[in-house]
DNA sequence: CGACACATTGACCAGACTCAAAGCTAGTGG
DNA sequence: CCACTAGCTTTGAGTCTGGTCAATGTGTCG
C-alpha cells in the first residue's frame, strides 16, 4: 500500500487529524502552508538523540521509527513504535531538551517541520492545537498499557498485548489487514520494548506459534487467532482511541 | 508546610503554571473565575474509575494520589504518584474515556473544575493551553522513565530511581528539604508502581538501609547519601523539566 | 488495650537471564 | 547466479533475581 501522499507528504498530517475531526478549509491551508523537509532515512538511523534540543519536529510519512533511551552496559529500553502518520517528538513544542532518542527501524522517509512554524500553527488554531494535544495524549496512554505490562504481565503476555496493538494501530492507518501485518523487528528489538532478553522472546515466541496464536516470519506478524490473543493480552483498545474504526 | 490556598484553592493552579512563564492579569483572572468545588477525601478512595467519562478535572491541594490500573487476579499497577498542585487527569479534556483510575493514598483535598471551563479557557488562552499541554507532556516523560526503569533496572535501582523522582518533585513543590521529605506510601504501593512484590521491596529496603542510602520510617523518607542515591540509579532529573530549580 | 494494617522473616520456587555455540537467510558483490 | 557474509534466530545448560506462601512481629489509632 504505496501512500499517495503529494509533493509536500504534509498531507498525511491533514489525513490524520482530520479523521479525528473535520478541519475548515483555512484550517487545512495553514497545515499545507507548512515548510516542510522531506528526509530519506536507512534502517537504524537515529532522527533525533536523547539530550538534545531539536528545532524540528518530525512526521513520519513511510517506513518505522522507535522512541528509546540507552542505559549503562549497553540496555536499551523502547519506549514506542511510530508509524506512518505519527509525530514522535511533537513533545518538544513546548518541553526543549529530548529525554529519548529516536529512530528509525527500517528505510524511512520522513517530513521534518520546524518547531516554530507548528507552535505558530497551533497558537493560531485552537482547534488544531487541541487535536496535537490530543495525539500526545493517546501516546500517554499507551505508555501506561506498556508500563502495566511491563509491571505486571508475564512475557508471553507482554507480546500479545503488543501484537494486538500494532495490529489496530497499523489497521487504522491502512497498513494491515486480513489478520496480517508488517512487522520489521528483530527478536532483539521486541525484547528491548517489552523488557525482556531476546533468547526469552524467541522461546515465547515458539510458544505462541505452538499455540497456533500467530506466525512471524520475513517481517509479516499473521494473527492465526485474534479472540485467543485478545484474551491471552486481557487487551483492551479502548486507550488506543481510534475512534472512527472498529476495533473488532 | 501548610499551603496557603486561598478559599478556592484555585490560586494552587496559579502559582504552579506562574512557576513555568508569566501569566497576563488577563489570564490570572481568567483561571481564578474558574468555577470549582473543593472536597476532602480520606485515604484510599477512588476518585474517578477506569471506564469512566468524568465531567470534571481534578487539580490537587493537598495529600497524594495515585493513578493505577487493575487486572486480572487483584494484580494492580500504579502509574504514577501526584501531589498537590498536579492535575492528574488532565488528558480527559481531549479523550473522554478514563484508561487507568485515580485514588487518593492519603486524606487529600482536591479541587474540582468543570472541564468545559477548563477547555474553553484553553481555547481562549493559547499561552495558559501551552502550560497545561506542556504539563501534561512532562507527566509522559515520566511515564518514559518509569518504563525504562521497569523494563532495564534492578529492584534496588528501581526504588533508588523513584526516590531521587519524588524528592525532588516535592521539593519543587516546597514540600520538602534537607534531604528528607514525606513518603505516605505502603511497601506495597512501592512494589506495585514499581513492577515488584511487598516482600522483594521490604528486602531490597533493608538492603538499602544496610548500605546507608536511605531510612523510610514514619511514612517519610530521609535521604542519608544523596550523592550515591542518583549514582545507583544513574538519575538524570532532565525529564522532571523542573526549570527554575536546581536539581543539586 | 485491642484490632488491624503493615513490616519482616524463612523456606522454597520459577520465570527470565547469561553465556556460548550452532543454524538460517537475506542481501551483496563477483 | 552463486558464494559469502553479517546479522538474526535457535538451542542448550546452568544461574539468579525476584516471586510465592505462610507465619510472626510491630506500630498506630480509635
Amino acid at each position: 500500500m504505496p501512500s499517495s501522499f503529494g509533493q509536500s507528504g504534509i498531507d498525511m498530517l491533514i489525513r490524520k487529524l482530520g479523521s479525528i475531526a473535520n478541519l475548515s478549509d483555512e484550517e487545512r491551508q495553514a497545515i499545507e502552508r507548512l515548510p516542510v523537509r522531506i528526509n530519506h532515512l536507512d534502517a537504524r538511523q537515529d532522527i533525533v538523540r536523547d539530550g538534545d534540543m531539536p528545532s524540528h519536529c518530525c512526521l513520519i510519512l513511510d517506513g518505522w521509527a522507535c522512541r528509546y533511551k540507552l542505559l549503562s552496559q549497553g540496555k536499551r529500553q523502547i519506549l514506542s513504535f511510530h508509524i506512518a502518520g505519527d509525530i514522535p517528538d511533537l513533545q518538544s513544542l513546548h518541553v526543549h531538551t529530548m529525554d529519548y532518542s529516536l529512530a528509525t527501524m527500517k528505510r524511512a522517509t520522513v517530513a521534518f517541520i520546524p518547531r516554530e512554524n507548528l507552535k505558530e500553527l497551533s497558537a493560531r488554531f485552537p482547534n488544531l492545537a487541541a487535536l496535537l494535544w490530543r495525539d500526545t495524549l493517546v501516546d500517554a496512554a499507551t505508555f501506561r498499557a506498556w508500563m502495566t505490562g511491563m509491571g505486571r504481565r508475564t512475557a508471553y503476555e507482554r507480546i500479545a498485548h503488543l501484537f494486538c496493538e500494532m495490529y489496530l494501530k497499523l489497521q487504522a492507518a491502512g497498513l494491515a489487514g486480513d489478520y496480517r501485518c508488517p512487522m520489521p523487528l528483530t527478536q532483539t528489538d521486541l525484547a528491548d520494548a517489552l523488557g525482556l532478553t531476546s533468547v526469552h522472546v524467541n522461546r515465547v515466541l515458539q510458544e505462541m506459534r505452538g499455540h497456533a496464536l500467530i506466525t512471524l516470519r520475513r517481517h509479516t506478524l499473521v494473527i492465526e487467532a485474534w479472540h485467543d490473543l485478545l484474551q491471552a493480552s486481557e487487551f483492551d483498545p479502548t486507550y488506543l482511541h481510534l475512534e472512527k474504526r472498529a476495533a473488532a
